[in-house]
DNA sequence: GCATTTTTGTCACCTAGGTGACAATACATA
DNA sequence: TATGTATTGTCACCTAGGTGACAAAAATGC
């Protein structure tokens, strides 16, 4: 096992972690960070868990991942070391979007989130995270969308897009959720990447699976059905 | 032309645009806040351009796309009302990544993200943005190599991903960028979210055009050769 | 140095989804 | 109400990439 790294302003610096901290407030945050090894393929948090800690990684390399519709892990994306991962929990009451574990031996800092704003920005922790949540809360929504889309068939993304703009743009309807949107096959085949021809065939069949009715040009969609179709029906969000 | 809303703090609840922020908050942001009336198909920012502006969207639809490699615009996200856009301008330098239109008729409001941030939190906005790159920087990252993914075939994914990969965990050698991360085909097929065979059938190619080499088990890689392949070359990034 | 396990390379074959072409609708505008 | 345009539905056919199977080569352990 490696042995245990120093952890000071220098080392950092040179992992270019907060370059826009000033020293004191580094000296400060380390202070209340704890340092943990890592042994490959150990899980460091599991999607689903709730987000009570910020990652810094030291050292190695960490893996981020994600359970497909076909319960497989699929890679999401490899942290490099001076990387900060698990901020969502610098949102409110957010839970792990992604399962992340250690691609190799590691050494990882963690701190509590609202330490780790404090310390670094002169402001109370919920005004931050309610901010972070309204700015780019939206931006994780679609990273998680698309990291999704990642590992669906046409059907499952068709699914999951509809369900999205149910969300968006829906109003409530006494056979489902209406869009209030008019949207051609084109729109939805730009919309999860697909021919438009394939996406006719496969709202007729979302149409005779009884998850979708069609009045006139608006939607109305069952987003009970649809999440089973995507593959999300035991899932909140 | 429809009739120009009204935007005062009810208006604001009723779009839930800021749960968070108070009537006195609120009623000075949008004391700074300009209206604009944008017409079916209008463009309101393109991709590249420099992030000036945070936009709320009052009412309408407005649609946020990309060019992707073979020049056509694909349809990334649709904004609903309520929803902020343009949020790159929160951190520093940098460049629009996608372009946004209106889908439909629309009511938009703007701010400068400086004047948008010192409303809402009571910090500057030099510190607010450092503190936003630094954390949720490279969700945008990920976010913008997903979407770039969504329009690429096998190879560009590939050249995309050694890209990132080099970014990350990339040293300087004489014949290119080494990469210090012992990977399989079977990671990068992961990563990339395709079959182990056909990764190793497109590494080879990418070995035959000289983009990469291998060097044992460590691979070193032609970053402008492999941007060409991915369809980025004339851009930064 | 030899045996075992991992990784890579290369097949042949299969399938989801792309493409083009066209008819059948629906919608909009005069 | 008539007519032109946009959208939808349905073909037949094509291609990128998935799958399984197996051999060759590297790495790893003993």
């Amino acid at each position: 096992m490696a042995r245990t790294p120093v952890l000071n302003v220098t080392t950092i610096r040179r992992l270019k972690a907060f370059p826009w901290a000033s020293d004191r407030q580094i000296q400060r945050l380390l202070g209340q960070m704890t340092l943990h090894h890592i042994g490959k393929r150990t899980i460091v948090f599991n999607e689903g868990a709730p987000s009570d800690s910020v990652y810094l990684l030291i050292s190695g390399v960490v893996k981020l991942s994600l359970r497909s519709p076909d319960e497989e892990h699929v890679l999401v994306s490899l942290i490099s070391p001076g990387e900060l991962f698990g901020i969502t929990s610098l949102m409110p009451g957010m839970y792990r979007a992604f399962r992340s574990e250690a691609f190799s031996d590691c050494w990882v800092s963690s701190v509590e989130p609202d330490v780790f704003v404090t310390t670094l920005l002169d402001i109370p922790f919920g005004e931050f995270s309610s901010m972070m949540e309204g700015t780019v809360g939206r931006w994780f929504a679609l990273l998680y969308r698309y990291t999704r889309f990642q590992s669906s068939n046409l059907h499952q993304k068709l699914a999951l897009a509809l369900l999205e703009l149910a969300q968006k743009f829906g109003v409530q309807d006494a056979r489902g959720t209406m869009l209030i949107l008019q949207l051609t096959h084109e729109d939805l085949a730009d919309l999860v990447g697909a021919s438009r021809q394939k996406v006719t065939e496969h709202m007729k069949e979302l149409e005779r699976q009884q998850y979708l009715i069609r009045d006139g040009r608006k939607l109305i969609v069952r987003p009970a059905g649809l999440r089973e179709v995507a593959g999300l029906a035991l899932e909140e969000r």
